[in-house]
DNA sequence: CATTGTGAACGGGTTCACAGCA
DNA sequence: TGCTGTGAACCCGTTCACAATG
């Protein structure tokens, strides 16, 4: 459920403007304009305006943007100014690769714990994880309050564990099993799919 | 660049209807309906059918679309009745996730060379491949005649490396370092960053 | 004087509704 | 009768253009 006071279509767009932000910030810059982020990311300069615009003037005229307090301002309305806990479900290669990416610190997300059904797996250490059995996890996301997952199990697993996770209150989840899931409208549900986008631009590729 | 004769919207809708229709196929599905496959989606039945006319009738009035059937068309529109090399650069705990992954074959890819300048890295075995050094990268791919890559190299590599995939004959690139590329327009190019879907996301958490 | 914020104009994607056909 | 294919209507996101302002 998208409840659309401001168009979701600009809510997606606002993760990108505080990526370059913050990069914009570690080269030093301390003011910005919507000509020049609309530049480093192929929007126009108008649209951005206009988004930022949905949420406050941000703005002065004739200088623009200042880069720390607009930052301050996106991580506000996105809620990460806040680090939320992650539970990690499926302990395979690509879930091993997660858990120890060292990308999420700082962006507003932190993995809390690591789950598998798999015998083998359960119980090995995974960075400073222990690979926790999935028959608990029910349990587990529930005392801790985990609102968001991130699921690397196999395809035909995937719809069965998502439920689980809503049931045990997880509000978010970040799909990396290539399956689109079936779940109540108040789940927010994004896909990681390379084959569709992969797929996408083989049509514009010659033979 | 992405010429519209159809809208590039619609091509990127595309794999998604591969995608279910593989798994109805797998299901033994013979025959599905705009109505059956936008349910399974979350898309109207309407689009599906005005999506699929713009490349021809591959339905029948009163039953519906034949499964086998358009499985193959779509291959055919998406150019993935083949399989197409990928290189993967940057073999950190993702490209390694990355190259063991299984999916890739029947949807139309196969990694077939794995490149990093990590000496430490370089010459070790990687499921079947053995991890190249990054500096032989532009003659290998361009001998390869290697059309796609992947990147899974840190963000500040990402540009430089990315720049010399273009210049070995590289036309797509599948991007999983968090930086936008800045690169020709006939170069298709896609991203995948988890951070930016899950802040996405977060915007619609309850606190 | 450069640049924002914004109402108005525009364009294109989605939905509607129905004719056409198995 | 059931479902596709499609022109027309509709809706919504993007661009335009300019007044406002530090």
């Amino acid at each position: 459920m998208r409840l659309e006071l401001i168009p979701d279509i600009v809510v997606g767009r606002l993760p990108r403007y505080l990526q370059t932000l913050h990069k914009m910030a570690g080269e030093g810059k301390q003011t910005t304009s919507s000509q020049e982020l609309g530049a480093e990311l192929g929007i126009s300069a108008a649209q951005i305006r206009k988004d930022l615009s949905f949420f406050g003037g941000f703005g002065k005229q004739g200088t623009g943007y200042a880069i720390s307090f607009l930052v301050e301002r996106l991580q506000e309305i996105l809620k990460v100014n806040q680090v939320w806990d992650i539970a990690l479900v499926g302990a395979g290669n690509l879930g091993k690769a997660i858990a120890q990416y060292q990308g999420f610190t700082n962006r507003g997300f932190r993995v809390v714990m690591v789950f598998d059904n798999d015998l083998a797996v359960i119980g090995t250490q995974l960075g400073k994880f222990t690979v926790q059995d999935s028959a608990g996890m029910l349990q587990a996301i529930r005392q801790a309050r985990v609102k968001i997952a991130m699921l690397t199990v196999p395809a035909l697993a995937a719809q069965k564990v998502a439920e689980i996770l809503v049931e045990a209150g997880v509000q978010a989840i970040l799909n990396y099993s290539p399956t689109a899931l079936t779940l109540p409208d108040e789940i927010q549900v994004e896909y990681i799919d390379p084959i569709l986008q992969l797929q996408h631009m083989t049509y514009y590729l010659k033979a």
